[in-house]
DNA sequence: GTCCAGGGCCTAC
DNA sequence: GTAGGCCATGGA
């Protein structure tokens, strides 16, 4: 039984193709990425507006920068002194190992990228991995709370199952390629935050009548 | 006022 | 190794 191929192609019908916001560069992306933990992406989009506006937003400016400068800009994100030491680390890592250049950087293979990532403090397990789909268009599931929260109540994967049980599920029912994973990814986000919440709106939901867990 | 958001890290057990 | 608390702000 296909189960989680089905939610994915009912996902897709739902929503259609989920459209990946522009960005002018990698650095952006990954910028965006780091930002994103613990708030909402509306907000991270107008701070990183406003950082490009200011022309901030590149290696050099970002790893030289002022952190007190820095985490007033990040300000309305919240845990933004975090993330003002995390950008500005990741961004020294850039210049210092790659002389900036990120196309250099993620041509390398995924294991070291990620291994170098999650050597910056304020990157974990989930940020490397959105940072390697997104960012390097590396094919990496990413294990983030919606997903674990959507497939868990669709009854895809079990409650404290482990993350790589959790990969290998899925590596079984979808086809690793990175627009795959991309597109999985987003739609299980928008689903995550128009219908399973927290306290979720099954009778909406999309998916309700494949879920096991209708409340 | 309350809930929750594309987490990570530190501390106990 | 894992469960729980903490970090911080904004919008619904």
């Amino acid at each position: 039984m296909k189960h989680l191929k089905k939610i994915y192609q009912k996902l897709l019908q739902h929503f259609g193709t989920p459209i990946y916001p522009s960005a002018e560069s990698r650095f952006e992306i990954c910028a965006r990425i780091i930002l994103t933990q613990r708030t909402t992406w509306q907000n991270v989009l107008s701070v990183i507006q406003e950082l490009k506006q200011k022309k901030m937003l590149n290696v050099e400016t970002l790893s030289s920068i002022d952190l007190q400068t820095l985490e007033h800009l990040l300000k309305p994100l919240g845990l933004s002194k975090r993330k003002a030491e995390c950008l500005k680390k990741f961004s020294e890592y850039c210049l210092e190992h790659y002389e900036g250049n990120l196309e250099k950087w993620f041509k390398k293979d995924e294991i070291e990228i990620r291994k170098e990532l999650l050597q910056i403090p304020g990157i974990g397990e989930e940020t490397a991995d959105a940072i390697l789909l997104a960012g390097a268009e590396k094919p990496v599931i990413v294990i983030d709370t919606y997903l674990k929260r959507i497939l868990m109540r669709v009854g895809v994967i079990k409650k404290g199952m482990k993350t790589s049980k959790i990969r290998e599920v899925i590596r079984n029912e979808i086809e690793l390629t990175v627009e795959n994973l991309r597109t999985l990814r987003l739609l299980l986000i928008e689903l995550g935050q128009k219908y399973c919440r927290d306290k979720p709106l099954c009778a909406k939901c999309p998916l309700n009548l494949y879920c096991e867990k209708i409340l």
